[in-house]
DNA sequence: CAAACCGGGATCTGCCATTTAA
DNA sequence: TTAAATGGCAGATCCCGGTTTG
């Protein structure tokens, strides 16, 4: 507001004051901080005070607060940015605003991710630069820092970036696909090329394990399909394969096509995680009579069933089952599972009222979207008041 | 035409531990 | 030795509608 402007002039102000005291303090500061911990190292008192090493920058403390700064949490995320000499803090903020952040969110990144203000100005252009190769606004680079400030600032390797772009395109992931992934998984581009190499080549050679006649479509299915892979260490997917494959005791061939199909999106379920839910599926599965071939068919149709929580998954088929359902009809259009037990639960009441009958009509209708159902209800109840 | 099939879209960071660099 | 960089982890679905099929 008009506020503004003078506050930023004032803050102009104090930074060139702060940063002649800065240059100015610098060899006077460097002599007394060094000197005591030099003889410390050679007679080590413990019990005496220690002198104190570097103090924090103060200016910096005040800019920080005067923009809003959460301070306190920034400080305990990454306490050494504190104690640095020389800061970019507002060339941050009038980067950032000048790509069109608010205030708010440039204070609340910084309390996040400290540590983006010792980033230069040509480096931060050059970073973002690389960023809008793959967006098309400001806007959206934006609302991502603001979402996940670390994603951008946690390296400072913009070759390396760089380098990652290349490889996720030479993959054969298109435009699109890269969009979703920076969108979706951005800390993916900050990770080493070197890490993410790895996750492809372990897809690779999962592959052609498996006997599959070709291991890039395989891993760039996989990665398409499951946007967050890049962001899972290769120890947490590899394990997850293994105990698919052998906890459903699948085949060479099965596993391949569930790992290209829907199943790629239940690798990156923690270990421990997936092998609780397949072990709670299969307990009830077997107390509702169902073989262990029946369970293997359901994660192989629907694999999503095992992200499913113990607790969800057990009150949701208990509540298809009380309104009517057969656990048959369930393996035959899991994706009714899709669905919130609160949806399916209003559904099924609703499809009471007008005596609708699953054994006859089927139970598509329940997973359908809400317009769908909602037009088809209307005509049920006209056609029922007959 | 309605029903069934099928894939996609939203979303997923913020912290801790370890390694590397200065 | 400190700070920076990097890797890893826990957490835990739901919904929509275009297209094909019958």
């Amino acid at each position: 507001m008009a506020a503004v402007p003078g506050v930023r002039a004032l803050l102009n102000l104090h930074r060139s004051v702060a940063l002649q005291c800065r240059f100015a303090l610098l060899p006077v500061q460097l002599t007394p901080t060094c000197l005591p911990r030099r003889l410390c190292t050679i007679t080590p008192k413990s019990n005496e005070p220690k002198p104190v090493e570097r103090l924090e920058n103060e200016s910096l403390l005040e800019n920080l607060n005067l923009m809003g700064v959460d301070v306190k949490k920034a400080r305990q995320r990454q306490p050494g940015v504190f104690r640095k000499v020389i800061t970019n803090e507002h060339g941050l903020a009038q980067f950032l605003q000048s790509k069109g952040a608010s205030h708010k969110a440039i204070a609340s990144i910084i309390s996040r991710f400290p540590r983006a203000i010792t980033r230069t100005a040509d480096h931060l252009e050059q970073r973002w630069q690389l960023w809008r190769s793959i967006f098309e606004t400001d806007a959206e680079i934006v609302s991502i820092l603001d979402r996940s400030p670390e994603s951008f600032f946690r390296s400072s390797d913009n070759e390396n970036l760089e380098k990652n772009i290349v490889f996720l395109t030479s993959l054969g992931l298109n435009a699109k696909d890269l969009h979703r992934l920076l969108t979706t998984a951005p800390r993916t581009f900050s990770n080493s090329l070197e890490l993410n190499r790895q996750m492809v080549e372990l897809l690779e050679d999962i592959c052609a394990e498996l006997g599959g006649k070709d291991p890039e479509k395989f891993a760039k299915a996989i990665i398409s399909r499951n946007l967050y892979i890049l962001i899972r260490s290769t120890k947490r997917v590899k394990k997850n394969i293994d105990d698919l494959k052998t906890s459903l005791k699948l085949s060479d061939c099965e596993l391949l096509a569930l790992l290209q199909g829907a199943g790629a999106e239940i690798l990156d379920l923690s270990n421990e995680y997936l092998k609780k839910n397949f072990k709670s599926l299969q307990q009830k599965m077997a107390s509702l009579g169902c073989q262990r071939s029946d369970v293997k068919k359901l994660v192989l149709s629907y694999p999503m069933v095992l992200y499913i929580g113990t607790e969800r998954l057990s009150t949701k088929l208990d509540c298809l089952l009380k309104g009517g359902i057969t656990i048959k009809q369930i393996l035959e259009k899991p994706k009714v599972l899709d669905y919130s037990t609160q949806n399916i639960t209003g559904r099924l009441e609703k499809l009471q009222s007008v005596g609708y009958d699953f054994q006859e009509s089927g139970i598509n209708i329940l997973d359908t979207s809400r317009k769908r159902f909602d037009a088809k209800m209307e005509k049920l109840a006209v056609s029922s008041d007959e």
